[in-house]
DNA sequence: GGCTATTGCTATCCGTGATAGCCGTCTTAA
DNA sequence: TTAAGACGGCTATCACGGATAGCAATAGCC
């Protein structure tokens, strides 16, 4: 018998739950490419900004620091990513060719998969929800970095 | 200066900054109590659903079996949680005196918490949101156990 | 009575993310 | 000009949610 769960009516609940049906969702689309979900986020964050430096992937993303050193790694040890010094310090990141092809599947990938929920809910429930959840980031996404 | 994202306009995307800042909002509200948001979760199906037994706990929350037997270990660990005999395998669940206060406890924390994110969004958005982020896991939680 | 499904459990792994601290380099202000 | 501090990348380690494979005991059913 199914139980109650007065959970239900919680935001953070619900979202939780919906964040992760779409995870792993698009997991199992990545998972030909042998991507992490992290790792194509990256990639497509590099193609739309050549020459970035890794801590500022880090920011545009919410991902620390100190967690960009094994994705990138792992970019370029595939071929993916490729690093220029810039400074003593940071590296100018480009996507090699393969990484381009790569990165432009995996953007097919990923259309595909937000497509099948776009259909679900409508046009007007997509804008409403476009609207909605960066309010809900807006709230508190001070904790980065600092 | 700030990276060009195009994943700005994934749902999925959306939706795991949105959950990640609601979760990092509720482990603030709940660090206190020394509990995970798991456990508390946990805590409050138990204690709506009286004598239910482990494996559908997990199956209210998409938790599996194995992910269950440190929960409600820890749990019992606290005196939050008591179980009976029922059968030879399972057992029926039931909150202390204890877990009932700290269950209470969580409650408030946890409406609290919630009450920021309603207040952001207003009445007309969340409930937009709870008419539609369960379309989003109706799509595919037929992963759960099977 | 035997077969199968169920329940709880162990052990182990994955993915994301956090923290603390090191080191070399750049910047800037006295 | 040099000393202090900020910065970029890095290591190591941990927390947390969740997944998988497989085991033992038990219950339900033909």
């Amino acid at each position: 018998m199914a139980l109650t769960n007065a959970l239900e009516s919680r935001l953070g609940y619900q979202l939780r739950r919906a964040s992760a049906v779409m995870m792993a969702d698009l997991s199992r689309e990545l998972a030909e490419l042998d991507l992490r979900p992290a790792e194509v986020t990256t990639l497509q964050v590099i193609a739309d900004n050549a020459d970035c430096s890794q801590t500022e992937v880090g920011q545009a993303l919410a991902i620390k620091r100190a967690n960009m050193v094994p994705i990138i790694s792992r970019l370029m040890e595939r071929g993916l990513v490729e690093r220029r010094r810039i400074d003593g310090r940071s590296h100018a990141l480009t996507l090699t060719e393969h990484g381009r092809m790569v990165s432009k599947d995996a953007q097919e990938r990923i259309d595909r998969h937000e497509a099948r929920f776009a259909e679900l809910l409508g046009a007007a429930d997509m804008a409403m929800l476009f609207r909605c959840l960066p309010v809900i980031r807006s709230a508190r996404e001070g904790d980065a970095e600092f």
